[in-house]
DNA sequence: TGCATTTATTTGTTTAAACGATTAATGTAC
DNA sequence: GTACATTAATCGTTTAAACAAATAAATGCA
């Protein structure tokens, strides 16, 4: 059986982070983009240049579940991604993000900026700390 | 602009919260259930026999956009709810759960905290207090 | 009372998630 | 080198989410 204390963590965590995603979900609807669109956006600004695979970005997803194909389709059709065979292995797709892409994210990170400035400042930077150790502390890392 | 710090915790609780309902979900789908379901089910147990309109379990369900009159179809198909009309006022719908539902639940819910048992002490109960006490703080609550 | 407004739920429709099956390329054992 | 298994991505189909519109009852009020 668990503590009393246990499942209001749980339930803050998992109430919050559901929160949060459908908050800036309706943000970047007004930039006909999805939560899981912006995602990979964000993963493929990260590679700096790099090229990644389809596997790699599902591995990185916070939405695991989510069909990285269709979600690439999406961004290729609005040409914020390229798609191209891997020279070294004719499976995989090498997925970058295009100019008009860093451009779009630019935006959308503005955006999803303005949202969460409200609640910059309510944690001190040690408690920001704290709070990110414990999560990790309690999957288990 | 907001801090590495911020963004760091601010990730911790999304990826976090999406993973345990993730796994949560997987595990209630050999039950033939689904997460916001199960949701469903918990919120109505909590009522403890008093009835509650289909209103006042969207407000408190995790998920918040769900359709609740079609998640109550599918509680209803499998007789885990009842839904009948508010006497006092006949717009609304009074939800309770069934005998069935209460069983049903019980069951979820060993599986359901099988799944927690392996994060169970992993944190310490001063530790949960605070870890809940930053989140609420960090939403302002 | 009559009529517009608000409230509560349901329904219709579009879009995306979920999941399995499929295709194609690679790796491996013989 | 052929045959079989594995890996990577895509596609097909079913189911549910998202959102708008519709229905129906209650409320406010001239």
């Amino acid at each position: 059986m668990h503590s009393k204390k246990y499942y209001k963590a749980i339930h803050q965590i998992i109430v919050t982070g559901h929160w949060i995603t459908d908050q800036v979900g309706k943000d970047l609807k007004e930039y006909g983009i999805t939560e899981p669109q912006f995602n990979v956006l964000r993963i493929l600004k990260g590679q700096k240049g790099d090229p990644i695979t389809v596997q790699e970005i599902q591995e990185r997803m916070v939405q695991r579940s989510s069909n990285v194909t269709r979600i690439v389709d999406k961004l290729l059709d609005k040409q914020l991604v390229l798609r191209k065979e891997c020279p070294t292995n004719r499976r995989k797709m090498d997925i970058t993000i295009t100019e008009k892409g860093l451009e779009e994210l630019q935006k959308l990170d503005t955006k999803v900026g303005q949202f969460h400035e409200q609640f910059q400042g309510n944690l001190s930077e040690e408690e920001l700390e704290t709070l990110a150790t414990l999560i990790k502390k309690l999957k288990g890392e």
